[in-house]
DNA sequence: TCGGGATTAATTGTATCCAAAGTCAATCAT
DNA sequence: ATGATTGACTTTGGATACAATTAATCCCGA
């Protein structure tokens, strides 16, 4: 089913096993590759990725120590499904770094990267216009990386923004899918760039958490089917 | 020199040689036991702890992740040294959790818990007016910590920013040793007391961003030498 | 038939082993 | 004398072996 990783006659890139399996298991869990819940036991993900167990459990390890895998009550571990509560806190710890890094970028953002962030949508909205909406969501996150790609000096925080991210992406699979969704998405790119212009730094932050804000609402309504209202500030 | 940590025949009380060397090595890192750029081989550090190489390998691949050691050119890892703008950067986030966190908190908090609050700052001024700076220091850690229990319903939450101050506390350990941090610091908690019984958010955030800068001050200062000011918010 | 206990199977924890990769030093050639 | 090449040694990567712990099954007795 799945290519093994490691070919060991072959002059590997360089990258050891332990990594390339890290990885890969986390590529397929943020992809949803796993049932929430299932039980994962190093000895068939050995099996399966046609390495030995050592490197599964460090990566098991270690991607326990990001959340997004759980220890099971009796042994091994599951992919970790999130509760209502604390998939609304990945959001709210969102909304608070993005709108903070959004108030930060105004100030030092060029005119360059604006017109580059212009395109973007622009492409979006043509997208949107036929209805491709997987491609409305390609756009939408280059728009994002390229705000994030203007906080690459702060490695820290733009680690977490994007940790966090990826982390909820992967339960927003299909938001997007819904018309609505993809509409408020382009608007709020719309109204980001408004605020980047006038180059406000309050606007900005309440803006981009109004944003974060309706990904929250749209990612919960299609998890869970009703709203809760949390208020963004 | 150090205590094995494994004693195989005893009955260990059911937590794995695993955990408690991560843990143990988590702790030293933190209390600056090790000296920054200090090559750490996998072989002495299981040679002084009493466990074999497995457990020390996954506990530094687990510490890499958390930034607190760094695999070095050659080989090995060393705990990390971070530079003036990575202690500035965790600061910066701190800053940003923190004063969100407290623009929660001041809705939610009760009588009772301020005058815990109350009373930790009273035994903080006292220790402060006889000189026992060290006490101080206990102190101020308790009046966040009693913070902190106030979201300890948003575990994400907490854990960022309870990681981000273990992690800069190791930089810490002599700042408050002036007399001028420690006055600082407990004005700054008067200050913060002030805000919460206003129950205004706005300030509550305001108040705690100012305080955290002021101890990103005092740290950076001690550390380094010199401010260059990066303006709260 | 149901429950309990014991034996067996499954799975993880830890240690060790072997091989690969790299470092360091010494020696030899220029 | 200096620089390169080689060979030994160190250290890590990955696999496997073995022990310990827990779950599952089966058997026997009530």
């Amino acid at each position: 089913m799945k290519k093994p990783l490691a070919s060991k006659k072959s002059k590997n890139n360089s990258v050891s096993v332990r990594e390339k399996t890290y990885e890969f298991l986390k590529a397929q869990m943020l992809s949803g590759q796993f049932r929430p819940g299932e039980r994962l036991t190093e000895e068939s993900l050995a099996a399966e990725l046609g390495v030995s167990r050592t490197p599964i459990r460090e990566a098991l390890h270690k991607l326990e120590l990001e959340g997004l895998v759980r220890p099971l009550e009796t042994r091994g571990f599951c992919v970790s499904q999130d509760s209502r509560e604390e998939i609304d806190e990945i959001f709210e710890i969102r909304t608070i770094l993005e709108g903070y890094a959004l108030r930060y970028v105004c100030k030092n953002i060029g005119k360059d990267t604006l017109k580059k962030l212009d395109a973007i949508i622009e492409k979006s909205e043509k997208a949107y216009q036929v209805q491709k909406i997987d491609a409305v969501f390609k756009y939408n996150t280059q728009f994002h990386d390229t705000l994030h790609g203007l906080i690459s000096h702060k490695p820290r925080l733009l680690g977490l923004i994007v940790d966090l991210r990826q982390y909820i992406l992967r339960y927003r699979k299909d938001t997007l899918q819904h018309i609505h969704g993809a509409r408020r998405s382009i608007d709020g790119h719309l109204k980001i760039m408004m605020a980047l212009r006038l180059g406000d730094p309050d606007l900005c932050e309440r803006i981009m958490r109004e944003h974060i804000h309706e990904a929250r609402e749209d990612a919960l309504f299609s998890l869970f089917g009703k709203i809760k209202d949390g208020g963004v500030s």
